[in-house]
DNA sequence: TTAATTTTGCAACATAGTTGCTTTTAGATA
DNA sequence: TATCTAAAAGCAACTATGTTGCAAAATTAA
């Protein structure tokens, strides 16, 4: 209990750390996050929140969110969009992910590898590159 | 005329090839993607053909070209969804795409850099990679 | 030309996301 | 701690996107 006390403070330090008000919504929203090892669905959101927020509210969590570079989205191919932790390096306005995703078919999970970085890709003659998002798509280790 | 003639007669020719039956509405959406150097959005179809078909039966249109191997889907960061002429290479059922995506950020153009492959990725052990998608996004030539 | 089959258009529906406005809440201040 | 102000949440109404069932129209085969 001590650490689910310490746990919700921490929450609350990162909200305030990233010039936040401290509201439930986004206290709750935020721990999802950090609780889940994949990547969130909007409607993964509203479920496991039972439903307690608006929707609205949670497009604007998520709005909010994105622009402190709290979390980043991910493009799928089946075209809906997911959302997952930014790691240190990322801050209000800029966000600095340089690491590939990885959807699995079997358990329909997302997971940002963080450990392998895009690769680096030789455009033809007078393209100039701004930013690379690699998605990759098979089994993870817990569906092999 | 005779060149635009028999453009039309082959446009006829690959939808039967394809073993499709030979529409109006078929027969136009082929046209712009073969006409278009890069990517369409629904929308783009709808209004390019001067909204002359049902939304319905563009999505349906889209459906079966995707499922005949005609044209593929892109995914994007702002997540629409794309969709461009297929190579040689597929076919009913297969895509064989392994080619990299460009999203110019000024004229908003997308390209399939088809001389331009996927990469090979590394991925952490106990991950199995089934497929690669890799969105570039920067500055196309005509722009630069 | 006719008949069978496929495709289209329409209506109704479902889901996702946005906007304006009012009420509630958080944080600052007295 | 009570009060005030600014920010956020909730609500309603709306737009955009995509789907489904069915009747009408068009295509292809006979
Ligand atoms: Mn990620
Ligand atoms: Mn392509
Ligand atoms: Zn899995
Ligand atoms: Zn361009």
């Amino acid at each position: 209990m001590a650490s689910r006390l310490s746990h919700i403070a921490k929450i609350s330090d990162f909200l305030r750390k990233h010039k936040l008000s401290v509201t439930e919504s986004r206290k709750q929203i935020l721990k999802l996050f950090i609780e889940q090892p994949g990547a969130l669905a909007h409607a993964d959101i509203e479920k496991k929140t039972g439903e307690r927020f608006d929707r609205v509210t949670i497009y604007r969590t998520l709005q909010t969110f994105l622009e402190k570079g709290i979390i980043h989205s991910i493009p799928t191919s089946d075209n809906s969009v997911l959302y997952a932790l930014c790691k240190e390096n990322c801050s209000e306005g800029r966000h600095v992910d340089h690491h590939i995703h990885f959807i699995c078919t079997i358990c329909q999970n997302t997971y940002c590898l963080d450990e392998t970085n895009t690769p680096d890709i030789k455009l033809p003659k007078g393209y100039r590159l701004n930013r690379l998002e690699v998605v990759a798509e098979g089994t993870c280790k817990n569906c092999i």
